[in-house]
DNA sequence: ATAAAACCTCAACAATAGTTGAGGTCAATA
DNA sequence: TATTGACCTCAACTATTGTTGAGGTTTTAT
């Protein structure tokens, strides 16, 4: 236990602080900020300030880069919330239902290529017709314009 | 059906055939054989000619991509096997045990993700020593120096 | 008051995975 | 043979997610 100084009991935390408390960079909170993803208070000094409430914010940007999604898409969701608080639970739910929705068909598509991965060890995907990852209608097609077709003629 | 005419039975491929049966642009097939991934033979007049298995290692890189795996471990993965015939059980297998291994490790820190994320609207994320997504020695700490464990007195 | 540590902006750089375009050549068809 | 579509190289550009460094300012501690 380490005793607490009141000093360190302000409201306000430095770039440093927030850096080290969240485990990011100094130079990802700055990059994050131009991002639109957290926003500080500044000095007359034109230091940033933060509220402590931005660790938690912080941490939700890491949760949700875990799961895939892509920062603007973090940002449009943070961009319905407060930013000057903590989340409540409400705040929260909507984020995290539709987040784990995405990630859940992120999860179920890579289980599917993992069984069919398991199964052409057995078929060696040398069985055109039969393996899944050379079907352009199975797995390779969820993704974009997958794979096509490929010739029975390319077999030794 | 269509009918199949002489000239269309050649073993050799151009790019733009290649590109048009396996799904990919051209400049990919371009860049791909700056990284190493695949190979081609040149005309007298320098155009590149394709052997048909190159189809085939294509959709591997494919699937492989799919699995999360940067290019340039596939070029890895692909440099010990040889890119002038088509893969056979054995090669296909040592390829796709790997890889498997590293998609199943994705799927389960994903599945714990969505786990955790699920338990959360339930927390609200407002319980700092239950919430699983706010401590490092959970969840977050799988991946890199992940959020540190945060104030109490963050909250309201 | 002064020095050190932390902070500021802005530009450039890094890695990944490609795409686009300019300027020129090759090959297949009429 | 001439033309047209496909091809060639090389450089520059795109987007994402940051990091690094230069040059200068603020804050904190002594």
């Amino acid at each position: 236990m380490t005793i607490v100084k009141n000093s360190e009991l302000r409201r306000e935390l430095t770039v440093g602080e927030v850096a080290e408390r969240s485990g990011v960079a100094v130079s990802t909170l700055h990059f994050y900020e131009t991002k639109g993803l957290i926003r500080s208070n500044r000095t007359r000094g034109n230091q940033r300030r933060y509220p402590r409430s931005v660790l938690r914010r912080v941490a939700v940007i890491k949760v949700a880069q875990r799961t895939g999604i892509p920062l603007s898409e973090i940002q449009d969701a943070l961009s319905v919330l407060p930013d000057d608080r903590p989340l409540t639970v409400e705040d929260w739910g909507r984020l995290s239902e539709n987040w784990r929705e995405q990630l859940n068909e992120r999860i179920t598509s890579l289980m599917a290529l993992r069984d069919h991965l398991t199964s052409c060890i057995g078929c060696g995907c040398l069985s055109l017709r039969e393996c899944p990852l050379r079907n352009p209608h199975d797995v390779l097609s969820m993704e974009g314009a997958g794979p096509r077709l490929m010739d029975e003629d390319s077999h030794p």
